[in-house]
DNA sequence: CGGCATCCTCGTGGATACTG
DNA sequence: CAGTATCCACGAGGATGCCG
């Protein structure tokens, strides 16, 4: 997942001396790790849905068109981990799990919201910006 | 990239029948591949940098930590298609490229910047529930 | 039902070398 | 300087099978 050792910076890809501020530029920012975590779809996703509500796990996998149990039960552990959804297990004959999201992921669930409103409102022109690039003459 | 063939929805994933909304979470939903592009944390890294103003190839190269030669010119590539940034080339001796935010780029990058502040408000909120998380003693 | 373990594929992306 | 092309290693992630 995003959340795994992503780390690598040996310090010496630059040449020494050279240096910028600790800005979101430095492999090491924590703010990174965020943007990494968002970078995961299945997150975003996952997130997005439990805003509108606590989901049980294999309904969840039903919802999200073509994630694979494994990265569910993944991507879940990690939200979790993060403090971005809580699970509470129900111990009724065959086991149910419910996932909810936290006051915490619900903060984040509304900074991703701006994100989605973009691609709504700019996709078109994406796309459009794409056929067009596709059809450029190869201007030397 | 993320912009590469990603469609992996057969459409038969699911059982014949079942219907949800055309929302974000079927697999062909266009604004899953700005999800995808946010993914990208190149993509974001670069789009943040040039909303700060132009800035050429290798200027990019080494102010982006840890990214390769390779990943720099494919995501530039990607941007460009998706007319979030724009090229130009000036034929000096040894040629110069600039690379410019677009005003539809400068949306995009209004969009995320929510992100980035969340990130930094809440990263060690996020960082303290790892820390449970990972002393919890194997709850049940 | 929920979820971990295993295997195995295949795409992502780094390293390197060459060109305009 | 600004790429493109090639090779290759690694790990994300799907498929399958088993357990509590």
């Amino acid at each position: 997942m995003s959340a795994a050792p992503r780390i690598e910076k040996p310090a010496k890809a630059m040449a020494p001396g050279v240096h910028f501020p600790p800005d979101v530029f430095a492999a090491d920012c924590p703010t990174r790790r965020v943007l990494d975590r968002i970078g995961d779809k299945w997150a975003v996703l996952i997130l997005i849905l439990l805003a509108r509500g606590t989901v049980r796990f294999n309904e969840l996998r039903r919802l999200i068109d073509g994630i694979s149990q494994k990265m569910l039960s993944q991507t879940l552990k990690s939200l979790e981990r993060d403090g971005l959804v809580s699970r509470r297990v129900i111990p009724t004959v065959p086991v149910a799990v419910e996932y909810t999201i936290t006051p915490l992921g619900r903060t984040l669930h509304d900074a991703v919201d701006p994100l989605r409103i973009w691609a709504e409102t700019h996709i078109a022109a994406v796309e459009a910006a794409q056929a067009r690039y596709d059809a450029a003459p190869r201007q030397g």
